[in-house]
DNA sequence: TGAATATTTCATGATGTCAAGCAAATCGGT
DNA sequence: ACCGATTTGCTTGACATCATGAAATATTCA
């Protein structure tokens, strides 16, 4: 069994921050190139998919629903984004993207490098591989994604 | 080939998302126990291998030095880390973790469960498949780890 | 009615940028 | 070798974003 200092064990780590880092920077700098930040641009992306509840947005985000609001402000402000009342309970305020806001997260998707590029040099029998070996990484306690 | 939205694509794309989440959850986890930030537990971590000139910080945390300064401040403030010249250039101050601060990074090393934890269910031979495939991933513009 | 929930506002702090400033090193022309 | 101009390293200040926590408000639920 591996211990925390076998040096096969520390280079896989050490790969996977290098991992973490390229996604940053990948992210950030598609979102820049829209003057987004990397939380603007990543709860544009959800809620180019649906509307959603300020608090689910927090819960998804894992931080404070008073932080979202400032978040969604920000969005509203450019027109990506707007607050809409939700009929099925008056407390609650819907965020859901605008078209424009649609559009936006469809093109920041599109310019998202690292989905493709790194991964075009393996072949799917790799993939496959990488993708079991991820899911058992990960275990049973990852149930959604990002 | 694969494109972009070929389902095992999005599948790998998925999980790479939910480790980066992953990582982050655990690293400002085992930082906060030591009421510590993100970020400065990052440059402590730095910090405790050798004394750097602020603007080598910069570079690593790619950012501006303007924004080290701060980092450093509120690092040394707690006396973890400390200002020294250089001998070699008197323009440049070298900061340098204390005795305190090479201990605070060992602890934090030490419980930084992404490293065992995730990885402890493969074994050594799906390990260095990982590591393989995660090289490739990363290509040869990927020198220096995090 | 009273407790719980959803959102916002306010205060505060960490992090990030950029522009401006100072001190020290380096360069180029004489 | 000298001296002025530029460059380099760091800090400061102003400002925006992101994050937390406490308090206020409105609404729902028991």
């Amino acid at each position: 069994m591996a211990t925390r200092t076998d040096p096969l064990t520390l280079e896989v780590v050490e790969l996977i921050g290098a991992v973490v880092a390229r996604y940053h920077e990948e992210y950030d700098r598609a979102a820049a190139e829209h003057s987004l930040t990397g939380a603007q641009a990543r709860v544009l992306g959800l809620l180019s998919l649906e509307p959603l509840p300020m608090r689910k947005i927090a819960v998804r985000l894992k931080c404070e629903p008073s932080n979202v609001t400032g978040i969604i402000d920000r969005l509203e402000t450019r027109g990506l984004v707007e607050r809409r009342p939700d009929p099925a309970d008056r407390r609650v305020k819907l965020a859901a993207a605008t078209e424009t806001g649609r559009r936006t997260a469809r093109e920041l998707r599109d310019a998202l490098d690292f989905a493709r590029e790194p991964l075009a040099g393996l072949s799917d029998a790799e993939r496959a591989v990488l993708r079991d070996l991820l899911r058992r990484m990960l275990g049973e306690g990852a149930e959604g994604p990002v």
